[in-house]
DNA sequence: CTATGCACGTA
DNA sequence: CGTACGTGCATAGA
């Protein structure tokens, strides 16, 4: 039996949107999705206990139909659609396109027309017909087999209107709820019915005399003041009948036939929803339809073997001359892992299992053979974490020739995560879980269930990496990204492994005594802060408590609104503090700063490892612009600004049998990027002459000889330059300085008249974007930017700023990744023992092994410093240290 | 127990 | 109303 279903976009979106607070519903644009996630919500539900075997969903055009033509006033007095819910429409129809689901709007027409035409043809061809509508006229179309689904309360909670329902409800049938309605009236529509008659009196009437005709025709005998009402405003009544009768023939060019459900767009709702930032719906329609009736056409399959002691020898021998998948089971992170077994396979789908303690000599010798040779091409997924496990268990791998994380994130680099399995089922169009089969049986005899189960598991993952390589790999090509792959981002995997295995030396007695240092500081901070409020003990990181402090007992003005109240960050308590000079802002602040201190204190305490060092876990695949992330520490936000911050860097010393640690930098390296992408001629001399940068541009701006650049000058100039590839508007920048918008604007125009190139870099490089659909970095790293054509202007000023910024931040990552690469291979090649720990974006540290300091220097520099050819320097500044901070400069 | 918002550290 | 991140805490919701 087919089943069609058939919802009212418009009217369920607008309930959605006044169900569901807006301020829960938006995305980090600020694009709020209120109304778009209530009716996909409802949507799924819908499609899981109905079930249809036909949807489409009909929208409004505009509020000028045949009814306003008959009846100006029709539908007059509505509130204006409120901005928050602009731009949902089209945003819930590219939701449908990606689903695949047919939507439907023609002009002249309300969407319950449309619905009323498709439930017609529905019934005609003997289907069922489910209609989702907030808008009471659809009632009408309800018989034996057609439901009306009618939100209740919210989205989620639906009354199922069938014809005893409605006849329940309103003492009618449904046939007859047109009538009813005409002479009730309906509101919402602005559709007076006769004065002084209900629902009761008029479904007393339809009853009576059978339907509005026979009302009509004895329309002289109804007595009483509401047959007097009724004669009154018959001619009203009789309108109202003419404009609540939908049209069952609407002139649309789409049949029931054309609605049947069809398979979603799986790259499209997932780069739609990550948009939207619906990750939970995301895992819900996944979760309620995938592994139902999705293309997923079926799992993995693999032919696969558990290979027993002295087998793995003859198999490599036998299968491995080509690429081959590898999948690392075991465990590994903070530089280091254990392998316990691998799974292998080759393109066309014969797999391997191999349990590490369990090779013999010669399998072990065959294995680590193959593993270490460049030559034979492997696959991996994330191969880092892997590549520490093998390389901690003795099994070093060499010749990692795509890995199908990286490659995934070259292709589309701003997505949440690159799982296995998901990337799986959106480029293959199979899933992980895979058939039912078992392993063949030969050596299972050996291996317990699970045993068996892990390498079921690994060969299939290992079966999908080779797989998705191929795909992967095509559309690294197509966006241009297989150099970038090959040369930079492949190799960089094992440098970053090697710098998580040294990871970095601490004085662990130092941070534990700074620890109790900060700690004394909160605790002397937070006497302070309760003493100025006497004695009140609130929670001071509690945001709600602070808030009712500051503003509520204590009266002070009120900051920056948030989404939830009131700012109480640092910029606005030190106004704060400058307007009232409130002893308690002060000593807040005092325990902000260190609480913080103490929290990055405690954090790396934590993670000291056995080795007395820290191994922080670097993300080649998290940032969009192609920057590296640290985590589990992060090492790339340790405090520098603040003396007391500073202090934390002390702790960070050069390791035992090495002789210093070394700090290398880019200075200004994105400004430079800048000069060289511009090409604008000002600011390339100002890096050639080598002079102070600011000063410098200063001079230029301000008209005034180098030498009489203020120090107040340099900084307004300083904030302005590093603004600009950020973005930065005239608003923005007064702000920063604490100057008028007319003054920061005059600012910026003078700049851009005396570095004009700058101006139409950053113009060209939005252009073209919005042309192109991406940016691009100078070693051609992609980042798509579909925002830029966004009609929602907040939207789209973000994308604007992403795409100016994404450029240059991408390039100076690019420069820095060669950097790596060639100070890691010019340290081995010279066979020195030194080596680099740390990368923080523009900086590298590194661990000078005893007499290589002056080698090493001049390597560095070297190194660094040709990264990249450029129409400008690529300045790099050294500095040497026992400890990081005071190898800083 | 998990997800979100706020605040704040870095480049 | 300036980009890119990660972390910890408080709070709200499941």
């Amino acid at each position: 039996m087919s089943r069609l279903l058939l919802l009212d976009g418009h009217s369920l979106a607008y309930r959605a949107f006044f169900a569901l607070p807006a301020e829960n519903f938006s995305t980090s644009t600020g694009q709020h999705t209120n109304g778009v996630y209530g009716f996909v919500a409802m949507l799924i539900n819908v499609l899981r206990d109905e079930d249809p075997t036909h949807v489409a969903v009909a929208f409004d055009v505009s509020r000028a139909t045949f009814r306003s033509e008959e009846y100006a006033e029709y539908k007059a007095g509505r509130s204006a659609t409120p901005d928050a819910f602009a731009g949902q429409i089209p945003l819930l129809q590219e939701v449908l396109d990606a689903l695949n689901i047919t939507h439907v709007q023609l002009e002249g027409y309300e969407a319950d027309d449309i619905i009323a035409t498709l439930a017609t043809q529905g019934r005609e061809a003997g289907m069922d017909v489910l209609i989702c509508s907030g808008d009471r006229d659809t009632l009408q179309l309800i018989d034996e087999h057609s439901t009306v689904l009618y939100p209740k309360k919210g989205v989620s909670d639906l009354a199922r209107m069938t014809p005893a329902a409605v006849t329940e409800k309103y003492g009618v049938g449904p046939e007859r709820y047109s009538d009813l309605a005409a002479l009730v009236g309906e509101a919402s529509d602005n559709l007076p019915g006769v004065p002084g008659v209900g629902p009761k009196t008029a479904a007393k009437w339809i009853n009576a005399h059978g339907d509005l005709q026979g009302i009509v025709a004895a329309v002289d005998q109804i007595g009483g003041k509401a047959g007097q009402s009724l004669r009154d405003n018959l001619d009203q009544v009789l309108r109202n009948r003419r404009l609540n009768a939908l049209v069952r023939d609407t002139p649309i060019p789409v049949g029931v036939a054309d609605v049947e459900r069809r398979e979603w767009d799986r790259e499209k709702v997932h780069t739609l929803f990550d948009s939207l930032e619906f990750r939970v719906l995301r895992d819900r329609l996944f979760s309620t339809f995938d592994t139902a009736e999705t293309e997923v056409s079926g799992g993995i399959e693999v032919d696969g073997t558990v290979l027993a002691e002295g087998e793995v020898a003859g198999w490599l021998a036998e299968h491995a001359s080509g690429r081959l998948g590898v999948d690392v089971v075991g465990e590994w992170g903070r530089g280091t892992g254990e392998v316990t077994g691998l799974g292998l396979a080759t393109v066309d789908g014969t797999a391997a299992f191999v349990s590490v303690p369990r090779l013999d000599a010669a399998d072990e010798s065959a294995l680590r053979d193959w593993l270490a040779d460049e030559a034979r091409p492997k696959v991996l997924h994330d191969a880092k974490g892997p590549l520490l496990a093998l390389t901690a268990s003795g099994l070093p791998l060499d010749g990692l020739a795509v890995d199908t994380a990286i490659a995934a994130y070259l292709v589309r680099p701003d997505q949440r995560s690159y799982d296995l399995a998901d990337l799986s089922v959106r480029h293959l169009g199979r899933d992980l879980a895979g058939g039912d089969e078992e392993p063949q049986d030969q050596g299972m005899l050996d291996f317990s269930a699970d045993d068996a189960e892990a390498g079921r598991e690994a060969m299939v993952r290992a079966a999908a990496a080779v797989e998705l390589a191929e795909v992967l790999e095509a559309q690294v090509e197509e966006t241009g990204g297989t150099e970038l792959m090959r040369a930079v981002e492949l190799p960089v995997v094992g440098v970053l492994a090697q710098m998580e295995t040294a990871g970095i030396a601490v004085d662990r007695a130092a941070l534990d005594g700074l620890e109790s240092d900060f700690a004394g500081k909160v605790a002397a901070a937070q006497a302070d802060a309760w003493a100025a409020i006497g004695d009140e003990q609130i929670n001071l990181g509690s945001p709600k408590q602070l808030q009712a402090v500051l503003f509520d007992t204590l009266g002070l003005p009120k900051t920056r609104k948030t989404k939830t109240g009131y700012t109480t960050d640092a910029d606005a308590l030190a106004d704060l503090y400058a307007k009232t000079e409130h002893p308690f802002l002060e000593a807040l602040l005092r325990h902000r700063d260190a609480t913080r201190l103490r929290v990055t204190v405690e954090g790396l305490i934590k993670s000291i490892a056995d080795d007395e060092r820290i191994h922080t876990t670097y993300q080649q695949t998290i940032a969009a612009t192609g920057r590296l992330s640290s985590t589990d520490p992060n090492l790339q936000n340790i405090p520098i600004r603040t003396e007391e911050g500073r202090r934390i860097r002390e702790v960070f010393v050069v390791g035992p049998q090495y002789e210093t640690l070394m700090s290398a930098d880019y200075s200004q390296i994105e400004m430079r990027v800048m000069a060289h992408l511009s090409g604008d001629e000002g600011l390339i001399e100002a890096f050639r002459t080598g002079e102070d940068l600011h000063r410098f541009v200063g001079a230029r701006v301000f008209s005034v000889a180098p030498d009489e650049v203020s120090p107040e000058m340099r900084s307004k100039v300083k904030a302005m330059s590093y603004g600009l590839a950020y973005g930065l508007s005239a608003f923005g920048l007064s702000k920063q300085l604490g100057i008028s918008t007319g003054e920061a604007s005059g600012l910026m125009e003078e700049y851009f008249e005396r570095f004009g190139g700058v101006r139409d870099y950053l113009e060209e490089i939005v252009d073209r974007a919005r042309a192109t659909g991406y940016t691009e970095t100078m070693l051609g790293r992609r980042r798509y930017l579909p925002d830029l054509n966004s009609d929602n202007r907040q939207r789209r000023q973000m994308a604007e700023r992403m795409a100016l910024n994404a450029p240059i931040q991408g390039s100076a990552a690019d420069i820095m990744k060669l950097a790596m690469l060639r100070v890691d291979k010019a340290l081995t090649r010279a066979a020195l023992n030194s080596r680099v720990l740390l990368q923080v974006h523009d900086e590298l540290v590194i661990e000078i092994a005893s007499g290589e300091a002056e080698k090493v220097e001049e390597l560095v520099r070297a190194e660094m410093g040709a990264a990249v050819e450029m129409d400008v320097p690529l300045d790099v500044s050294i500095g040497l240290g026992d400890s990081w901070h005071d190898a800083a400069h």
